[in-house]
DNA sequence: GTCTATAATTTGATAGAC
DNA sequence: GTCTATCAAATTATAGAC
């Protein structure tokens, strides 16, 4: 395995990243724009200038393709968001942008389900490490949150956590039906009323 | 039109109903097992004993035959839980269950996504009702809390009704990636943090 | 009401030339 | 690295016999 820079000397290694790359920046808008469903390989081969096969030489299967255009988003979200350090923040700025993008959304609703029922789907370990990732970070956030005496001790922050994520993803739904739905008005009265607790005596 | 009384005299009708109805069951619980990935038409006539030309005589087409799936699923759970009044209750409870049918989970997952990104799709009027009707039962129920001094005057009824199904929703998909996770542990949560509100004075 | 037979594709994947 | 050509298939949906 070579170090970046000597990807970056070696011509024809480098060129098919940068190749591979512009093809996820081309899928990433087509699929932002079309959304997901009848998007075939073979339209996205076409909007970036290569048959299907030829695109196909980059990523081994459709799976691999779109799961590698859902990565290209995250790093693009955390890009764009690089300045906010509250977790919560960062979260309402993602969805408030996806409401921008709704074939994305569309592509993480399908490929999520996808793969959680396909035990062998490519994405699946995608899908595993994020809601992990995600976890452990709010989790942490959330910790935090109960020193500064700003959640109750009885709140398990593990449990919230997984709340949060949950309405992100459970709101997407009511969103594509219903667009004029504001998914981030909804996660925010959750952490809204979970930082409220603090000052309430636990129930009986 | 007949009446129900009409039908169940003429025969051959009242025997298509009772037809349509056996193949739902069946199907019920195939997908319950078996799960909605890779369950096409065939197999579910297998199940029921018909050729899949046999099967679609009683369904248009195969995303009729699943939203009907998803309906008669519907009824069994009001049915199950008839005797409970509080509808978080019987939310919470519903939500036990389908930890029970894998397979059910998953063809709502992926129903419910397909139908969003699709206009013409034949489950979505099922959605978009579906919600609507959560949602206004939920905000009711919430208002009555609230007339009872347990719900903060300053949340929206609204928006807390829609994040308590969000949670619902994006909920399962962690469940199916992690079935350990407990789904109405969660949702208790929101819930507990709601009610909980109405004894802290709205922040500034 | 149920079956046989078939249409009509679509699309993902591969082999091999250039 | 990209293309041509082709495979391999699985389905859904329909037409028409019985």
């Amino acid at each position: 395995m070579g170090s970046l820079a000597d990807m970056a000397q070696r011509g024809s290694y480098a060129k098919g990243i940068a190749k591979r790359e512009e093809i996820l920046r081309v899928a990433l808008e087509v699929v932002a724009r079309n959304g997901f469903r009848a998007t075939s390989v073979k339209e996205l081969a076409d909007a970036v200038g290569l048959t299907q096969a030829g695109l196909l030489h980059y990523f081994d299967s459709k799976e691999e393709l779109f799961t590698a255009i859902l990565r290209a988003r995250d790093d693009a979200d955390s890009a764009r968001y690089a300045e906010l350090d509250d977790i919560v923040d960062l979260l309402l700025e993602v969805i408030r942008h996806n409401a921008e993008t709704p074939g994305l959304v569309q592509l993480f609703a399908s490929l999520s389900t996808a793969a959680t029922s396909d035990p062998g789907h490519a994405a699946r370990d995608y899908f595993v490490e994020r809601y992990a990732r995600l976890r452990t970070d709010f989790t942490a956030a959330i910790e935090r949150r109960r020193a500064d005496g700003q959640i109750a001790p009885d709140v398990d922050a593990a449990t919230l956590a997984g709340v949060l994520v949950a309405v992100s993803d459970g709101m997407q739904l009511q969103w594509m039906l219903d667009p004029g739905t504001d998914m981030a008005e909804h996660v925010r009265l959750v952490w809204q009323l979970a930082l409220r607790t603090a000052t309430v005596a636990a129930p009986a």
